[in-house]
DNA sequence: TTTACAAAGTTGATTTTTTGAACTTAGTAT
DNA sequence: ATACTAAGTTCAAAAAATCAACTTTGTAAA
C-alpha cells in the first residue's frame, strides 16, 4: 500500500500525511476559500480528477478536511479544513517567505497589514506569549514500559 | 522531463524545488550535520542510492547545497547547505510544530532553551524587528512591459 | 421535450517515478 | 591475498501519476 517514511521524526511523519504530490496545494486552495471540487481543480492547473478525488478522500481520513454534503440529490460536497488542516497555515507562510527570498520569480509576500512592512518567521513562547530569539529542537523521550 | 507545477504561487514554485519525495528529508539531514552520502543514506531508512544521488545532484543544480570534494582519488564529496538551503529551517520548524500538535505520535518539540518553554510560530517585521500579530499575503504585481 | 451543458466524480490505458538488488571502482585494514 | 567500506551506477520490477473518455444527476435553453 502507501509507501511511507519509516523515520522517527515529526517532519517525516508529517510528510507521510501532507507530503504527497498536490496535497499541500489542495489544502492551500481550500484555505483560500476554494471549497468545491471543480474550484479546486480549476485553481490547480494540471491536476486530474481522479487524483484530486483520491487526495480529498485521504485528507478526510486523516482528519485535515471535512466534506459537507450541500446537495442531496446529485450528492455534492464542499470541502473545508479542520483545525489540523488550518494549522498548516504556518507551513504555507514559511514556504511563502522562503520563496520570496529564494525563488527566481516571486509571486507573493507576507506583510504586516497595519504598516505594510514585509515580515519574516519568528518564534514565541506558548507560556508567556513573548518572542523567543533562540530555539532548540528537543527529542521527545520515548516512553518505555512502566 | 520533470513534471512541475505550473501555478503562479510561491508555494507551488517552492515545491517544484523541494517537494519531491525525500528531498526535504535529505536537506534536513544535512542541516543536522549528516554531510556524507552514506550518513544521509543511513539516516533515511529506505531511500535507495540512485535516488539519493539524483536528488543531491538536483539540489546542487538548484543551489540549495554544494558538494565539496574531500578526497581526490576515489572522488568523495561532502554535502553542505547554502544559505538558501539553510533558510528552509523555518519550514522544518513549522512542520515540527504542526507535527507536535497534530501527529498521533510526536517525536520532537521546539523549545526556548533558556526557559524550556515550548514555542510556536510567530511573525516579525523585517523593518522594526518587532513581533507582528496580524499578517497578510499579498500578490506581487506582475511587471508588465514598460 | 429534446439538446446542451455543468458538477463531481469513475474507469482504464499510458507514462513517469520509485524501489530494490546487483554491480563497480578506488581505497583501507587484516 | 582477502575482506570490507564509501560512494556511487545500472537496470528490471513495482507503484504512482497523468490523460482522456465516460457516467450520473440535475439545470437551463430552444
Amino acid at each position: 500500500m502507501k509507501p511511507k517514511y519509516n523515520i522517527p521524526c515529526n517532519i517525516a511523519q508529517s510528510l507521510n500525511i501532507i507530503g504527497d504530490r498536490w496535497t499541500l496545494l489542495i489544502i492551500h486552495e481550500i484555505l483560500n476559500g476554494n471549497t468545491m471540487f471543480n474550484e479546486i481543480k480549476k485553481a490547480l492547473n494540471g491536476i486530474s480528477s481522479n487524483l484530486l478525488s483520491e487526495r480529498l478522500r485521504y485528507l478526510e481520513e486523516e482528519g485535515l478536511i471535512v466534506s459537507e454534503l450541500y446537495s442531496q440529490h446529485p450528492p455534492r460536497y464542499s470541502y473545508n479544513l479542520t483545525t489540523s488542516g488550518r494549522d498548516l497555515e504556518h507551513v504555507f507562510n514559511a514556504l511563502i517567505v522562503w520563496g520570496s527570498n529564494h525563488l527566481k520569480k516571486c509571486y507573493k509576500r507576507l506583510i504586516d497589514p497595519s504598516t505594510g512592512d514585509e515580515v519574516g518567521i519568528a518564534y514565541y513562547s506558548l507560556k508567556t506569549g513573548e518572542m523567543v530569539h533562540d530555539i532548540q529542537v528537543v527529542e521527545e523521550l520515548t516512553e518505555s514500559r512502566n
